[in-house]
DNA sequence: ACTTGGCACTCAAGGCCGCGGAGTGCCAGG
DNA sequence: CCTGGCACTCCGCGGCCTTGAGTGCCAAGT
């Protein structure tokens, strides 16, 4: 039914609505690329490709432009990731490498992405879950409050205030943290709800409530609600891509974190690149936008994801291949640190 | 040269004008105000703002718009900064009085003054150099590299890894953690220079070399480089106003913190609410944005700024009303905590 | 000395028309 | 199954006109 013609025919169509942002007629695709077949044979395949829903014509008497199907089989089956060449590469690695910090390492990678595709790239900060405690803190703030801090081994640090049910001294903080960090360091945050059950048997009695709240703050704030944030960056290339009225919703997408979740979270395989085009992504205000996403981590698991948003006319094989490499090279910055 | 009702007319047509972005006539003014004049009247005061600079018509036969110079009068003498009711001043205060966190309060101020002003809202992190510190920790990362951990009483928490360059154990890391926060604790930041020459003296000759890259980091990172960030929020506001075609640069430098903290920075007295109107900002794609702007603080000092930027056409009463009224509990939520 | 109504003038915005050109679908012949 | 030819469609563009809002100016009124 789609013969290899057709497909080549489906593919040109492709790249050259990316690049042109025209709809693209029988007559250019003979001339930029080399058929060598005429003008009227493609025509034939293009009503084909537009019976099975991979294109459509604007209007009558203009050229075809890909629909979301279209697509959809040309990342899936008529692209190749762009491979990044060996300078490339090194760019990258020397520009993540001079963070010094895991916010540095974010900002800097959001700024990569941003460049290198000229869209807009979507950062998930790594993931809690899959890390384990290095150390807690207990800072006094005031005699009824006390601010806690957790520091990960993936270098992230949490902070949270706590407001205590009553008075607490200099030694009681003092004993809270020996009992906090005899008991959690090294676990993994996933642990922590079983081990922090245990805790309470070993605080003194008149310290039980405080504690109590101390651990609750613990669960709630670093486990339960685990709040991921994502990092956005190259809004400003939303205005080349011709969203138009749509912009507003985009930006007002942009900026709700739970929506970048969403958005982010759905997708099976950690480690591939997966794309989400159009209205796929079910998410709110984002149906005309694409996204191409893959998971990233210091080892094999992936720790959280990142990607770039862009409108369904972006160019996927160099989206696909920046975020792959970009997600490489981060994941190598995270283990070395 | 300036009488009354000239200055009537021009408060008359800045209101109208950004209300309804439209160029306003001389017979719309009777009509929505009441002058009690002609429209003929009218026009001639037209003619006199007109020619004194203060407003201009896109076209021959168009209405009038304000210039610059214009909106710069209106602020500072024709209009009063909008007070807000009761309610609304009880809604701030709780809104902002949820937060449980320094992010937390940051990142909902962000929100309400871009909600309350439908403008971009920008808010600089309370600066590090007029806090004290509060506790510092050192947590080891592996055998040459150490997580240095600030917390100031702010409720701010610095963190930054060091490379060291030589190896150190878990006792040296206690001893030197225990001569920082001997001499450290409490100290203003400014101080910290100063403080810091002495501290070799305090260390054990063996640990001289790794201290010495610890105390620099100290410096280097915490003073010196303060990174004042910036958080913007409500771009998605800025579709609504009309900046068309600037609007890929307004975009781009509000992702640049340096841009921010250069267009927040420049103004003297801290505690009024400034307002730089379009080109009076010589930051770089902001000319044609106007922002209004105070500081705000826990206690009489001024900590950081916040403010919001908008087009020059926007509602200056609402805004800097807004802005007095969040800086003002934002400083109470700091206080109090 | 202001204010006012009247009047002529200007000019952007919008609707209409006609044209050129790109692109298509179809058909008949290779 | 490919190809050239042909008739057809329709978007985009420029020109033209009309409309209406708004102005500037002037002469008369208070």
């Amino acid at each position: 039914m789609l013969d290899d013609r057709k497909l080549a025919v489906l593919r040109a169509i492709v790249e050259d609505y990316v690049s042109t942002n025209e709809p693209v007629g029988s007559r250019a695709l003979v001339d930029r690329h080399n058929l060598d077949v005429s003008p009227a044979t493609i025509r034939n395949d293009m009503a084909a490709l537009e019976e099975q829903g991979f294109i459509v014509q604007p209007h009558t008497s203009a050229g075809r432009v890909p629909t979301e199907k279209g697509y959809r089989l040309f990342v899936d089956r008529l692209s190749a990731v762009r491979p990044f060449s060996p300078a490339e590469r090194r760019a990258i690695e020397t520009f993540l490498a001079g963070a010094y910090d895991l916010d540095d390492v974010v900002m800097r990678t959001v700024r990569l992405l941003a460049q290198l595709t000229r869209q807009v790239a979507v950062v998930q900060y790594p993931s809690l879950t899959r890390s384990s405690v290095r150390h807690i803190e207990l800072v006094p703030l005031t005699d009824r409050r006390v601010l806690l801090v957790l520091i990960t081994d993936t270098g992230r640090v949490e902070q949270r205030a706590v407001d205590l049910p009553g008075q607490i001294g200099e030694e009681s903080i003092m004993q809270l943290r020996a009992v906090l960090n005899a008991c959690l360091d090294g676990r993994r945050l996933t642990e922590l709800t079983a081990v922090v059950a245990d805790l309470p048997a070993r605080v003194a009695p008149a310290e039980q409530a405080n504690a109590a709240a101390v651990f609750s703050v613990i669960l709630e704030t670093l486990v339960e609600r685990h709040e991921e944030r994502v990092v956005v960056g190259g809004a400003a290339n939303l205005t080349a891509a011709d969203f138009s009225r749509g912009l507003h919703e985009v930006l007002e997408a942009l900026e709700e974190q739970v929506v970048l979740m969403r958005l982010l979270g759905e997708s099976g395989d950690q480690a591939a690149v997966t794309v989400r085009i159009g209205s796929e992504n079910d998410v709110q205000g984002l149906h005309g936008a694409s996204l191409v996403a893959t998971g990233y981590g210091s080892g094999d698991q992936a720790l959280a994801r990142l990607g770039v948003l862009g409108p369904t006319r972006m160019d996927y094989p160099t989206a696909m291949g920046a975020v792959r490499a970009v997600a490489r090279y981060v994941g190598q910055i995270l283990a070395g640190s």
